[in-house]
DNA sequence: ACATGATTCACCCAACTGGTTGACTGAACT
DNA sequence: AGTTCAGTCAACCAGTTGGGTGAATCATGT
């Protein structure tokens, strides 16, 4: 059995963006940034590193695609908040594969008793 | 405080690579083939997808790189193995960022009590 | 009306990625 | 000696990504 397309779609697509959104270093920090000083504006964000305000923008986006982060749009200014929900999506396929390999050593474990009962 | 280069670089380097190698579907599927299977040879790992076995080669050495899987190589075949421990570095990842935005919460209701109590 | 401030949009560019094919190495079986 | 099998290396191509600049938008304050 071929192993492509073998994954539901959306939640595939769903793990890739925010797997992909988390696997940059500025992006990972804008997140870090928000955890702990609560929803900044996106020139408050790119105040912090030496970096171009649109860059920053294009990060902010990237992690809003992925849901990581939700925008307030509060008259002029877009606040800017972590959400910690699409971690667990994470959360998720990690144990999915440990409980998949964990199986595979008790059935493993459980022929090799056979064998020896034998 | 800029916010560049502010986390220890090496661990920051393990957690990119992981997140990284993570973060593709095609690799996510060897690692799950590879849980379920225990063990395979890189031919027969590529004979499950509809991808040149280069293709498959390559994505193995991206693994190999992030240490999600190890090679134990016999003979002329190179077996591979799948090994969860980094997925943990990303589990701490999680965990760090979730207390800080819980740390702040807490201080906020603090200051919020504190205000009342006034 | 006009300037200012906050953000995005539209490009541009260099670097990286994911895929391909073809040539190569090294071991094993005729 | 020649062939086959397992796998990697090297070069290449198209598409994406991460960064930058300058103009455009849009609401507010003067």
């Amino acid at each position: 059995m071929l192993f492509t397309h073998m994954v539901e779609p959306q939640k595939s697509n769903r793990l890739n963006t925010v797997l992909k959104a988390a696997s940059d270093p500025t992006r990972r920090a804008i997140l870090t940034l928000l955890a702990q000083q609560g929803p900044l504006r996106v020139t408050d964000i790119a105040r912090r590193f030496e970096m171009s305000l649109n860059s920053i923008s294009k990060h902010i986006k990237v992690l809003e695609g992925s849901g990581l982060v939700t925008r307030r749009t509060e008259w002029r200014e877009h606040l800017i908040e972590v959400n910690m929900a699409p971690l667990s999506e994470i959360d998720q396929w990690f144990a999915e594969l440990r409980s998949i390999w964990a199986l595979r050593l008790d059935a493993l474990d459980a022929a090799l008793k056979e064998d020896h009962n034998d």
